[in-house]
DNA sequence: TGCAAAATAAGTAGGGCTACCCATTATCTA
DNA sequence: TAGATAATGGGTAGCCCTACTTATTTTGCA
């Protein structure tokens, strides 16, 4: 484990309080702080330029969204650990961060105890997940997935329809095949999701989980 | 203008670095903090103690949202003004907020200069809702919120079980009345809200504006 | 190439929501 | 107290969603 201030730290968000806070809490406590930036440009300019031990990123920032930097930055050979601080428990976001291999994801309702003990972890060559991350409703979550990818193409079209508020005669007109097939996936799609058996249950689940479904491919 | 030595200041965020961020951003620039909360039972019990000029609180936190706290301290009659601090660009919180007659509503991404901005305005007795806001959007929520305004009591008792995907059937069953009156308030309801002329429209309606609905009274 | 899965679609039936019509009773307020 | 508003509910009709069944064509993969 090398000293503290041998780690240089680069700190990414468009939330400026939250940057400030983040900035001057490593900072006191003995981080060497190569820099803040509010959007994921700056962010990645700055880590180019500094090629940082460890870069905190936010996702949802201006310009260059934080897994987009991370990206960018890895194409570039630079060996940055990269860890994710977010305040979105995404499913979705989780799975793409896995799949960018990056070193740790925080939420922002982690406590500074939190992100040291994840910056611990990560210099010794772990990857570190926010406690958080354990809960029940992210099981569920996944659960939700887990049907959602039990479906086939035409029906996660149509379902993505239905999210829409599309009615099965819109839904047939834009597919150009007949109600009675937008009918039969539908019910075939209620029957993978395991709903209810109550009126309008699939409308109703379509517009609920509308950003569950936009992701899905 | 008081002197800000003058004007009492708490806020209470479940995210650790912003709420420090946010508490040393305000103490450092001269305004006497009476204390942090880190979830909503305690930011409540602070105000309920302490009365301060100005509580900045966050919408979701634990044990009880930022508006149920604002809901519960207005109720006690304290005369704290509230100033909503939140991530989300949401308009049904906007709403909410503004059935709450909260005094501003900021977001994290606002810049420190914003919350002192805010700050003046409320002090002057004004309201100040973040910049970030397009004065179209805030315009859209008042339209809906006064349409919500012109339902009556049963359709608002009926709205809000629609919302909680009830059926008429099932809304006919707990209320005590014929399905038929259920349905002629939906039609009631429909009209007043000036909705589409689609399938399930009003579900769709009270399913997407289940938040905004359930603080209307 | 041939089989399995997926996509297509129709028949029949039933229940839910909505519109437009109507009427009665209750409640509140000027 | 009278008139307006709200709440109650029936008739009829239409469209929409869903279930269960059956069948044909298309597609993808082994």
């Amino acid at each position: 484990m090398p000293y503290k201030v041998n780690i240089s730290v680069l700190v990414a968000d468009d939330h400026p309080l939250l940057l400030k806070g983040l900035y001057d809490e490593l900072s006191a406590n003995g981080y060497t702080m190569v820099g803040m930036a509010k959007d994921g440009m700056e962010a990645l300019e700055l880590i180019i330029k500094h090629q940082p031990t460890i870069a905190f990123l936010d996702i949802d920032m201006p310009y260059l969204t934080g897994l987009e930097v991370i990206r960018t930055a890895k194409d570039k050979g630079i060996a940055t650990h990269f860890i994710i601080l977010s305040f979105l428990k995404d499913e979705t976001y989780i799975s793409q961060a896995k799949a960018l291999q990056i070193s740790g994801y925080l939420l922002k309702e982690d406590t500074a105890e939190t992100i040291y003990k994840c910056i611990e972890k990560v210099m010794a060559g772990e990857t570190f997940f926010s406690p958080s991350f354990n809960s029940e409703s992210l099981q569920q979550v996944s659960l939700e997935f887990l049907k959602l990818k039990k479906l086939t193409p035409s029906e996660l079209t149509i379902l993505k329809l239905i999210s829409k508020e599309k009615s099965n005669a819109a839904i047939a007109e834009s597919l150009y095949i007949s109600i009675r097939t937008v009918e039969k996936h539908r019910s075939n799609i209620i029957a993978k999701l395991e709903l209810e058996n109550n009126p309008n249950s699939l409308t109703i689940w379509a517009i609920q989980n509308k950003s569950l479904i936009k992701d899905i491919t």
